[in-house]
DNA sequence: TGATTAGTGGTGAAAAGTGGTGAGATACTT
DNA sequence: AAGTATCTCACCACTTTTCACCACTAATCA
């Protein structure tokens, strides 16, 4: 289970360790993308598979299929960690989740997000004040 | 499957190269031609096959498969690569797409999208900030 | 505090991408 | 129809980027 908050270091190269812990559950191949709220997601083949299962199968001709394809699967790439279990983080990434040196791993269960550190202080600070709320929130969405 | 952003340059011959990671999905021959909002569409010759006959199946008046038909395969091309694994892109795609020197090329599962490099800058700023419609339509899927 | 392991920086070989050129094909002119 | 000019394309050579490995530093734990 993919549990915890981590952070490594983007060297000039964009290249970041993944954590010791995530790895052995990730595997040494794995896929990351965009994610939600300008974070991104990290996920193990086999969830990559059930994740665009649907969203990439929808019709060709809709547009908002388009866009929802270009997203998740034109934001995606497949890396391979070297034997330091690090890879190289695609240029287009580091800017959409604007990453700078400091960079939050974060395990989620069966998913793991990435953050700017200062993105993520942020948001935490956020869902600390507001905990309560989100929780009233989330009771009464029907899961 | 074919995913990911690559960025690569139209010479002054119209020649552009195929991104590496994507020529062994799309194989050696392939085929080029308008896309929607602007962009352009390439496939391998199976795909072409299956994206012809899906939009002509569409639920549509039949005047429209029409003009889809003409949209799609009007403006199609076979295009074979090189040894360096490019191929020179018909000046009415140039133009179509507004094609400079900078191209985007955008992975999509089972087809690739060509960008201008402005344009497709354009289009991802309205996507991501259109992203929480997209992870609407995420949170359906079961991770 | 010393051993072990996780994380970081650097570097050289290999590969991907780009520019150029000459042979062959095509078109054009006389 | 022959010669000439133009265009196209396949290959060669160069440049740039990428990646896999080595060595080092920092952190952890007994």
């Amino acid at each position: 289970m993919l549990i915890g908050e981590f952070k490594n270091n983007l060297g000039e190269k964009n290249r970041v360790a993944v954590p010791k812990k995530f790895r052995e559950s990730l595997g040494n191949k794995l896929i990351v993308t965009h994610g939600y709220e300008g974070c991104l997601i990290m996920v193990s083949p086999e969830q990559w598979e059930s994740l665009t299962k649907e969203a990439a199968s929808g019709p060709f001709v809709s547009s908002s299929v388009r866009d929802t394809t270009r997203f998740l699967l034109g934001g995606a790439t497949e890396v391979e960690l070297d034997k330091q279990g690090r890879f190289v983080m695609p240029q287009n990434l580091v800017t959409y989740a604007s990453l700078k040196s400091e960079v939050i791993f974060l395990g989620l269960g069966r998913w793991v997000e990435i953050w700017d550190s200062s993105k993520w202080q942020k948001r935490k600070e956020y869902l600390s004040q507001n905990s309560s709320e989100i929780a009233e929130k989330l009771a009464s969405v029907n899961l």
